[in-house]
DNA sequence: AAATTTATTTGATCTGCATCAAGTACTTCG
DNA sequence: CGAAGTACTTGATGCAGATCAAATAAATTT
């Protein structure tokens, strides 16, 4: 049943509507043979300032200084490393944690392709959290006194960094008006539409999606124990709300999610 | 007991360390006598960049429109008002709060002297949080535009708004860990610690503050009910941890306070 | 200064989620 | 392929903090 599902999703890499362009496979296959290039770039419109002119486009490349591979289960980057660079996703996908010194540590956002990772690091040029990629991943790695360098002349680049950074802002005013007020269940409605309302936006299903995290991982993300993750789910399940297969899960009935986040009056 | 404490605190606009210039009460006399200028402004180290030129220091005058007095309660900005500015509070102290549609609220953060709001509005042109004043206030006007514009030509200025961003991100990042994984005495000792390391860092005792919100306002900060803060306050009292008379509070053991948020091992 | 409203404390009880525990399923690796 | 480790589910029980309630204290209004 969800094998199909699995081809729909985010599995593989070439959804329906970003279509890849030939040039991709050309660099993976020859990686020196053609220049690292944001213009060619089909994640371009996620991550970089639409409406250039071709020349501005092509000042924009050079923020890329260069591709780096990350393999799952390895870090970006960790808490206490030198801040120098913003990291764009390519390809893969990553959690970000912050750990107090005891030990706890908080899943503080998960993060993929055509998202920007790295903002936490600007502040004191050190990083005070870790990206970790969930599966194998590819980051453009854009060093950071290079965007400011571009951001003073391209005023397209400068409002993006702002609106970059302001989205992140406001993403997390978010994740603390669900910790701080909603229960389980709310929390892990509002996390399953987030995560299928981006991946809808890059050309996956609006219903299916492949949970790249743990119970564990989530539930760090949601403040809630891994038990309460699963158990809900397997609530969410009963009510026929939606299909899990360990990490596949199908969404049958995306407004009664709805209902959970925002419990509609009932005068 | 606390008569002496109120002087020495927050309540009074003048403490020690950064002493007021005559000129601030001349503009309050005469509104249009003494242009507003960061240079001359006793907060300038706070919200503006350090180390600048006398050249730069005239230029970063012009991103100061106007100011504003805010009158406690009112709001400075509400959710859905289109973005025009960012503030740099003079005097005063915000809360910050956003809203889900089903009218639950979430404090995501109190601000004073020195702090810079507005930052979620840059994202999509309109703010998606209230600013209201807890008492009477005054702000700087930093229309955003003007702020991107000389930010082009002062690269100090520029690196400055990118940290004050990338600050607010780190920022939440550990309300964050706050929300996600701390008990209320936890979350209540971390409050209070971060509340009197700012203002400290502002010239006031590092041991005696004034609460400048509710019980309530608190709560809804931390994901805490009000009588769970107003309990928990009282357990720190019975430990002999803080003082407590209303809204002033003494810190006598700052390290048992340290010791709550991060308990060290014991091996 | 009295009246009203708002903020705070404290007690009693309830409950949602954590914790502890055991079993199952899936993945990885020798 | 089988063994070991990791991830997940489900049940039983406990507890931190929510909820409900009532009294008190402060702040604000008249």
């Amino acid at each position: 049943m969800f094998d199909q599902a699995t081809k729909h999703s985010q599995t593989t890499h070439t959804p329906t509507p970003i279509a890849i362009s030939p040039l991709i496979d050309a660099v993976e296959m020859h990686p020196h043979a053609i220049k690292v290039a944001c213009s060619n770039c089909n994640l371009r419109e996620l991550c970089m300032p639409l409406g250039l002119s071709h020349e501005e486009l092509e000042r924009i490349d050079d923020v890329v200084a260069s591709r780096r591979k990350i393999k799952r289960g390895t870090t970006l980057f960790r808490n206490g490393e030198k801040f120098t660079s913003l990291y764009a996703i390519r390809t893969g996908f990553f959690k970000t944690c912050v750990a107090s010194e005891d030990g706890r540590d908080q899943v503080t956002g998960f993060q993929m392709a055509g998202e920007i990772v790295g903002l936490d690091g600007i502040v004191n040029e050190h990083h005070t959290c870790d990206a970790v990629a969930l599966e194998d991943a590819e980051v453009c790695v854009m060093p950071f006194d290079r965007i400011e360098e571009l951001s003073r002349e391209v005023t397209a680049l400068q409002r993006h960094v702002h609106k970059i950074m302001s989205r992140e802002i406001v993403r997390e005013n978010g994740v603390m008006l669900l910790l701080g007020s909603m229960r389980a269940e709310e929390r892990l409605a509002a996390f399953l539409l987030n995560l299928v309302q981006r991946l809808h936006a890059r050309g996956f299903s609006q219903s299916e999606l492949v949970l790249r995290m743990t119970r564990e991982e989530i539930g760090s993300y949601l403040g809630l124990k891994l038990e309460t993750v699963s158990r809900t789910f397997s609530k969410f399940v009963e009510e026929g709300i939606v299909e899990v297969k360990q990490r596949h899960v199908r969404i049958l009935n995306t407004d009664a999610l709805k209902d959970i986040v925002n419990p509609r009056a009932c005068d």
